[in-house]
DNA sequence: GTCTATACTGAGATAGAC
DNA sequence: GTCTATCTCAGTATAGAC
């Protein structure tokens, strides 16, 4: 069962400690001091630090694959899925209100770098956007699959950095039910006959609820 | 009329490079660089890197308030001012492309250095928040006007995020256009009278474009 | 495969001359 | 106020024993 090597050890602190710490800020030191291993053991499983943080990205990429592809499976309509998605904001609110999202800061952080690995880092945006496009495009929004795809992302992180800059998670329960109504709006108006059914009145959106 | 101080000299070059490289990733010599002094003449001028910081935390602060001053004499309806607020995501496109928002992914960076200055720098987006509320609150929606401005301000966000990592401008402008119709939505569902026109049914919230 | 010891580098910071 | 010289330290990386 546990047959995970010395590299996966490396790999899994690396990759909690670069969401936590950053990338830059994390040394050597810091993962040794959690995977029990001494500085110079690294250097038989990874040449440098950039390959370890390569490492990580793939991992991370490997497991956002499989996690999409579970939504895709468990969620049967494809507004069920991209509800799914939005509620990974509640699901990791504890993180994220500590630590922002890990994909937004880490591709932030790379940037800041002009480091060589941003557009690996990059793909796990990606894989969110073309993921979402997908489900869009099953909801009957093929024409502007792509803009919502990318506007649901933005919110997404929006969300992310101002819970972490203001340590609110409340925040992030309004936005999320905000999130789930704009889906619904959505949903509502692209099917002939479900449009039909919005004309007469019925609801309105999140922020109209004062009225 | 040309009286700026080394300091000043120091907190501008360093305000640049902490937002183009981020702060962490700004070493003395890089400012020293520009600013053409000696890295030992720092320390006439800061005891420390941290005090640098401070310093153009501050500076930025400064000129925010400024800003946020000048839009509130120059637009005469609040919804001009918000809508002053949304376009500097257009103004600013270029820079935001290359190195994302200023203030979110320098309070974002300073969360994962768990550095003492945080609360310093989330009084940016404070300013922002405090400001955006007034408008909303002249514009009639005094009773969520906290959760519209943290709204727009978590869409601005995403936006700037998304754009610097998918080097993207025009997803800038798509964006910026839903927020100015999204924008629209709130005053019309605002007072009394609009409200009625709005029941009319005469629009529709952005993302239901493609009807 | 893991260790210790060590080299090398660049960072922030200090001392003191001018 | 600005300089040069220097210190200290932490970081990445290497060499070679076990």
């Amino acid at each position: 069962m546990n047959d995970k090597t010395t590299r996966d050890y490396i790999v899994e602190a690396a990759d909690r400690l670069f969401y936590r710490q950053g990338y830059e800020h994390t040394s050597f030191s810091d993962i040794a001091a959690i995977v029990q291993i001494s500085r110079g053991n690294f250097y038989y499983h990874f040449a440098t630090k950039d390959e370890i943080l390569d490492a990580v990205i793939n991992a991370r990429l490997a497991n956002t694959r499989k996690m999409l592809e579970r939504w895709e499976i468990e969620g049967k309509h494809p507004a069920d899925r991209i509800r799914q998605f939005i509620h990974i904001l509640i699901a990791n609110r504890a993180d994220i209100k500590r630590y922002g999202c890990p994909v937004g800061t880490l591709c932030t952080e790379l940037a800041k770098l002009s480091h060589a690995s941003q557009p690996e880092a990059n793909k796990l945006f990606a894989l969110f956007r073309t993921w979402l496009r997908r489900q869009f495009t099953l909801l009957g929004r093929e024409a502007d699959a792509d803009s919502l795809a990318m506007h649901l992302l933005a919110r997404s992180q929006g969300v992310a950095t101002l819970a972490n800059a203001f340590h609110d998670e409340k925040f992030i329960w309004q936005e999320v039910e905000q999130m789930c109504d704009w889906l619904t709006s959505c949903e509502e108006s692209a099917p002939r006959k479900a449009r039909d059914e919005r004309r007469a009145g019925r609801r309105a959106s999140p922020w109209r609820r004062a009225d």
